[in-house]
DNA sequence: GAAGATTGTAAGGTAAACCTAACACTTTGT
DNA sequence: ACAAAGTGTTAGGTTTACCTTACAATCTTC
């Protein structure tokens, strides 16, 4: 009924975007702080840094500013990009509470097909364009 | 910035969601039928049923058909629920073509949240109602 | 320029979910 | 009824992504 594909983990998306959150408000991000923020162990942090500087995605020394690669900024914008498509159209269209639409985005972002958010991001522009017109449709029944 | 919660793994949830397509088909499943339709090994879907058995969502006995318990029913019947509820926003409302809704519907079923998924009941009846209006209001544009 | 705090990493461990290979049990077909 | 085909389980292995503990390296602050 299902199958499985995946390039980079949905872990490792979760790390790159939350550097490139940091990369967005210039605030320098270390690996202690990266941990603390995702609720996971230095030690766990320290390895997936690992992964994500031997993938090219980000640069890292040891007790310096994580930052990210070309290649890191563009896969992190994407992820970022999902995220905000989604927790939109959730807010926008479907009417769900600002937290609770996220907490959705974040996991739907790993596994999402770029046609549905596709279609997402126009149907959400299509919602805000014409929210009354549409609201009156639905109270007329 | 992302959490975690479940209680049933994902896995698990797609065993019970095939072993329950297989009651509505009134089709006898064993484990190696499953195993061929979920494309895993017998030796993993053996242990899986293990776990189904001892969370008495399942009953089996090897060599014969594998059925639901109440509870594995009434378990499942969600999942499959989740599964329909959003491959049918997908096509209806995203008119996303049906193989792509299905497979998206497949990872995103194990995650969303309830809240979510009744709008989207709400929105995609909705829309079914009024989809010639939505039509005009979108070519007016 | 040390002391104390912070940060990073190595080693070793756990759990989940998969795998293959090998073997045992059961069913089927003639 | 028995050989062949199909089914199930066990043992042992892999991978991924976590963990804790302990220690090492670097900052920071007086």
């Amino acid at each position: 009924m299902c199958a499985k594909t995946q390039t980079l983990s949905s872990g490792l998306e979760d790390y790159l975007e939350e550097i490139y959150i940091a990369h967005l408000n210039e605030t320098p991000l270390k690996g202690a702080e990266l941990a603390r923020k995702l609720n996971i162990s230095r030690a766990s942090v320290s390895e997936a840094l690992s992964k994500l500087v031997s993938r090219d995605l980000i640069k890292y020394n040891s007790y310096e500013a994580i930052s990210l690669t070309p290649k890191g900024l563009e896969d992190a914008q994407k992820v970022y990009a999902k995220h905000h498509i989604l927790k939109n159209f959730f807010e926008e269209v479907l009417e769900i509470p600002a937290e609770e639409a996220s907490e959705n985005a974040c996991k739907i972002e790993h596994i999402i097909s770029q046609n549905v958010l596709d279609r997402m991001i126009n149907f959400t522009d299509f919602y805000k364009k014409n929210r009354e017109s549409i609201e009156k449709l639905k109270k007329d029944k």
